[in-house]
DNA sequence: CGGACAATAT
DNA sequence: CATATTGTCC
């Protein structure tokens, strides 16, 4: 197989995690692999080394650029072969993607076997290429998702029809359903609230004080240009959601907490929490460093696994926590419940606020986000997915055939808040865990029940794809 | 199908 | 500006 090996091929794909697993797999088939996250960087590579690639494999879904829009561009530009891939295989989107150029269009989980033949593209390409351009039948077959049944080798027959039958995409139907183009790079995407974004913005709030928050003062203190104030008020609605849910909860937790004394650790750890609360307003502060819940696991080490004792999905045995958890649980506030009731904005304020207000300040600025330590420290864990792959491939898991995957972490970084808990006649080491703003996209792990019964909650196909790839 | 999020409409 | 609704993504 003298031509497929080498092929250069580039990979786009904002999850981190796929493009590893991407990677190793088309490195198996010898393939010349380049990988990127974000459709912007890929297109300027593209541009950078207009011969340096033979074909594109391109996720659907990025923040940056639509996949779509790399598509185009690319069609038009260099007219790579281009393969797209998401793990949503209806038939309106496939369609979309055929219309837009696509060659392929693989469903996720991919496998080695989707990514064996691909050369196939970049070879019909040229045999047309040859026989100059004639063929402007821009049917194109997709050979989408037959994800159940696989063919191992409807491969090999690159002989076949195939190759003849393949229609050239010459039309890569300029639709003008998004016209604006003259510009590829950024713009208009979905604004991603990264970490650092969003601690800007609650940096904005936090100078600006509760009670006069808007928008647009936010937008100013935060000066990040590209964006709008649509965008931080939309932000700032969700984060307010966000802590009146805390509060909510902590509320709830509170009153029950308060009542019963049945859980020893965990009234412990409440009533510290508390203490640390209503002297420090420290919900504030958790609820900054939390605010970026999408369970983006993290490894941690020396939590108090009492602390997560109240855990309604389970408990974790493994040096993994959900932030959720880790931070919300058994926080009652007192407070709060004042100031949600009050339903107006002084809220967020403690009661006693004079006092706690400069305390809050500084201990904000002291943790929160001037801390850069934390993030620094995170970095280091930054290239986690091997490392969590391994941690949790080899996990004790003893009861449990499933695999669990680790996470993929967003480009953006993940920060670890250390907080240090002093005053509470506690012992504990608290370590607070800000996962990074990893959106539902990144793949979720589950909890693991310390005796191994899993709860198996894949919900993302992905996952045990990648456990398979590992297995494999 | 439902939840989370961001955009957009009111 | 706050809040409600819509659309996307997983």
């Amino acid at each position: 197989m003298p031509f497929p090996a080498g092929l250069r091929v580039l990979v786009v794909d904002d999850d981190p995690t796929w493009l590893k697993i991407l990677e190793k797999m088309l490195k198996k088939c010898s393939y010349e692999v380049t990988t990127c996250c974000l459709a912007i960087e890929a297109l300027k590579l593209l541009r950078q080394r207009k011969h340096g690639f033979d074909i594109v494999i391109s996720d659907v879904n990025m923040p940056d650029m639509d996949g779509f829009k790399l598509l185009e561009h690319v069609g038009l530009e260099m007219d790579l072969p281009v393969i797209m891939m998401s793990v949503d295989g209806e038939t309106s989107r496939v369609m979309k993607g055929v219309h837009h150029g696509a060659c392929d269009y693989l469903l996720k989980p991919i496998r080695m076997k989707e990514l064996r033949n691909i050369w196939q593209h970049v070879f019909r390409k040229r045999i047309h290429e040859v026989r100059d351009i004639e063929s402007h039948e821009g049917i194109e077959e997709i050979q989408m998702m037959r994800n159940g049944l696989d063919q191992s080798d409807d491969g090999y027959l690159l002989s076949g029809g195939d190759l003849t039958s393949g229609k050239k995409r010459k039309d890569v139907e300029n639709k003008h359903d998004d016209k604006d183009f003259g510009d590829p790079s950024v713009k208009k995407a979905r604004v991603v609230w990264t970490v650092d974004l969003h601690q800007k913005f609650v940096k904005a709030v936090n100078q600006i004080g509760f009670d006069k928050v808007g928008p647009k003062k936010i937008l100013d203190l935060m000066n990040v240009p590209w964006l709008t104030r649509e965008n931080v008020a939309s932000h700032l609605q969700k984060y307010r959601l966000y802590l009146s849910r805390l509060q909510r909860e902590n509320d709830l937790k509170a009153s029950f907490g308060g009542i019963k004394h049945s859980d020893l650790y965990s009234k412990d750890t409440a009533g510290s929490l508390c203490l640390q609360n209503s002297i420090n307003m420290q919900q504030n502060d958790s609820a900054n460093g939390n605010y970026g819940f999408s369970g983006n696991t993290i490894l941690v080490q020396g939590v108090d696994p009492k602390i997560h004792e109240g855990d309604v999905k389970g408990t974790i045995s493994v040096p993994i926590a959900e932030p959720k958890n880790a931070m919300i649980s058994d926080i009652p506030d007192p407070q709060k419940a004042s100031s949600s009731q009050a339903g107006h904005n002084h809220s967020f304020r403690p009661l006693k606020s004079d006092v706690n207000y400069a305390a809050f300040d500084s201990t904000i600025t002291q943790y929160s986000w001037n801390g850069e330590v934390p993030d620094i420290q995170f970095k280091q864990v930054h290239e986690p997915y091997l490392q969590l792959k391994d941690g949790f491939s080899h996990l004790p898991l003893p009861g449990d055939p499933q695999h669990h995957i680790p996470v993929n972490g967003r480009p953006t970084t993940p920060s670890i808040n250390l907080r240090p808990l002093n005053t509470a006649g506690d012992k504990l080491t608290a370590i607070e865990i800000k996962p990074s703003y990893a959106k539902h996209r990144s793949n979720h792990i589950r909890h693991v029940a310390p005796l191994g019964s899993a709860i198996d909650l894949y919900s993302v196909q992905s996952e045990s794809h990648l456990a398979n790839f590992h297995a494999s």
